[in-house]
DNA sequence: CTTGACCCTGTACCTTGGTAGAGGGTGTAC
DNA sequence: GTACACCCTCTACCAAGGTACAGGGTCAAG
């Protein structure tokens, strides 16, 4: 099957570390689209697929979902007419990238006080690296402000026991 | 319903911006236990409870999995003598973290050069940040390794058709 | 012209991390 | 003593991200 310059399905696979069906899911996605089909339909990727592909693995491995990976590997200055909007969001998306880094660093800190104590032989605390994370830049919410929650499909019956939240707070905490 | 210090599981769950059912959740996965119970079966928590649930909700928008915080959770000096192996996942925690942290700033980096891109009004490449995570240090598989793959519960029949592989890679690439 | 290793579509199933609801008990204010 | 807003357990369901066949076609090598 000689392809010339061209991967195959299961090559790209194999070189970016998945499996053939998890490259025919992000197709399904649009994430990652063949670069042209032989007449029997077979897939073929250029070389830009396997950047496209590994990207996704990393950016998955640092916490960014598929849609929002999306949206990063859309970010691109094609004129200056929606300029303005790429602007904001690459700006949002540093954001939160920066935020990520910044609580890291705080657990890679901790970490490192962990090891120290175990090489000093010295007992830590009971969870030590708890308070590393403990009240995060991250809000881990940003992303997912923009409309349309969840809820399942089986359509809400209304008079929900738990999970409305109007409620008093009447604890004493004397 | 006065408690004290402690926390009903509704206001724990307010507080860390949950719902009752993913602390319930939490509970069963082993992660975030009540300090203690009510004669009626109430949980309660203390102080440490929104902690640990502050930081599970930050290590999971970095990227880790509930399973890997429940690592990082009980990372611990107890007493010397495992101690060699707390310093061994720690240094390995670590590293982890510190691959994640160089990724994100690459991202960072390609970010920055594309909101400049805009500003300046030049158009950039197909997608400009796609360079910036193309060859990781992170290989996203250091911690699944622990044996046991999914496999799902049907049983392999034997002659899996696709998704082995064991084969010979014999593309031209003229 | 067959064999073996690919590839195709379609559909069903799996794991992770939650959510929702049924059915029923609890706690305090009026 | 009865509302009302909690709480309990148990079970079913959901969305995201894959995985796994089934059933069938394709492509080089021998």
């Amino acid at each position: 099957m000689k392809t010339g310059e061209a991967l195959t399905i299961g090559q790209l696979a194999k070189a970016g570390g998945v499996r053939v069906q998890t490259v025919r899911y992000y197709e399904r996605r649009r994430l990652l689209l063949p670069t042209s089909r032989l007449p029997s339909g077979y897939r073929l990727y250029g070389d830009e697929a396997l950047k496209r592909l590994r990207f996704i693995k990393n950016a998955q491995a640092l916490g960014f979902t598929l849609r929002e990976i999306e949206g990063l590997l859309n970010l691109r200055v094609q004129s200056v007419n929606h300029c303005r909007e790429v602007q904001t969001k690459a700006s949002a998306k540093l954001a939160t990238v920066e935020a990520k880094i910044r609580d890291l660093e705080a657990l890679a800190r901790a970490l490192r006080t962990l090891i120290r104590s175990c090489r000093a032989g010295r007992p830590t605390d009971h969870c030590p690296i708890l308070a590393s994370l403990e009240s995060s830049v991250l809000e881990s919410g940003v992303e997912k402000c923009n409309g349309k929650k969840p809820n399942g499909g089986r359509g809400g019956k209304a008079g929900a026991k738990e999970s409305t939240r109007r409620h008093k707070d009447r604890v004493a905490r004397t």
